[in-house]
DNA sequence: ATGGGCATGTAACGAGTTACATGATTTT
DNA sequence: AAAATCATGTAACTCGTTACATGCCCAT
């Protein structure tokens, strides 16, 4: 089930190019592996569902763009591993030096200050409060991961966005205790007005 | 085509939400009109693509979230129209007061700094000043905005939400000037070495 | 022996996209 | 006369999700 080799294989998809680049440094990963390195992207990528990682990862085999191997693992236990190839790498290169698409975001949070006008200002505090934890959350978790890169030069830019990415969390953070004041404090109509009476 | 008696509705989908938001403003807008709305959302939601807000405002009436009218604006111009009705203000009030879904982000560039070993330090160069260019465009437009909303009390949140967009591009710009040194002045592997040669 | 982590998938669905198709009105 | 904007949709597709199904291995 090797590359097709007249008509070229479809392309990757974003998250098979993520994967790619996860195997991109070097080790041989499994299904259930490469969705636990993924989990890193979180930060600043969707973290695919367990089953998008191994739909995708078999499309990659099927195209030619990763090797699969069989092998048993610590004695008895089998699993599936795979490896970049160079068609593979020069593929995740191709995509990655492509120009990037803007960042998009989807902020739960900011539609809520948005359409604030719909909820009581206790509502509206309760989720901006919300969004702090989870910041905080971020924060913590970003402070492990940088700790289990350690100074491995391997992964220097892993370290680099995680900088970054603690960086916008603080301000997500500060950014959250001003508008809690200024969007709770405002003047809110009586519930029902938007349609009028 | 009103909404059916016993069985409920469907519920609208994230974007069917965020347009009911929009008709909250109090306003009757066209298709076409929450399309353009829809796009002042784009700084931390994506603005859905044209096709899907015909679609979305369908399911919308076919709901009863929604009013249809049919109207002939500026002489000959006959349109559509849709108002917000009191079951699709109770709906996207209820959906917004519910504990919000973490934020989700999809940054490119992050993802490039992160694979950084994958490309030259002078494709990532470029992929960072992009990211930087792009930074300037949204806050010039951010700035287009808060002009256009003006001092009215009705837009006030809408103008805190404007705010924190400027605080937050601010701080990409900021990082992304620091992380243009460290990655492209940080050692690279030769090409091809990250599966051996 | 029970629960948790490892390991691999399938099926059904959902929400969004792009490309296409059409035509009126307004501005240059 | 051409181009931009207003205006409304359909069809096909892609990428992702959740829910379900299965079973091994290890620690308590």
């Amino acid at each position: 089930m090797a590359a097709p080799r007249g008509a070229s294989p479809p392309s990757p998809t974003p998250t098979g190019y993520a994967l790619l680049g996860l195997l991109s440094f070097g080790r041989e990963l499994s299904g259930y592996e490469l969705k636990r390195w993924s989990d890193n992207l979180r930060f600043f990528w969707s973290a695919p569902a367990m089953s998008q990682v191994y739909r995708e990862i078999e499309r990659l085999a099927a195209g030619g763009y990763v090797e699969q191997r069989h092998v048993v693992r610590d004695g008895t236990r089998a699993t599936k591993v795979y490896r970049l190839t160079p068609t593979g790498e020069q593929a995740v290169r191709a995509w990655l030096a492509e120009p990037p698409d803007p960042p998009m975001l989807k902020h739960p949070v900011a539609l809520r200050v948005f359409f604030g006008h719909l909820l009581t200002p206790d509502q509206l505090k309760r989720a901006i409060e919300a969004h702090r934890d989870w910041c905080e959350r971020m924060l913590t978790e970003l402070e492990v991961l940088r700790c289990d890169l350690g100074e491995d030069q391997t992964f220097h830019n892993a370290a680099l966005v995680a900088e970054w990415g603690s960086g916008y969390f603080r301000g997500e953070l500060a950014a959250a205790e001003g508008i809690e004041d200024a969007a709770t404090t405002a003047a809110h109509p009586p519930d029902g007005a938007a349609t009028g009476s």
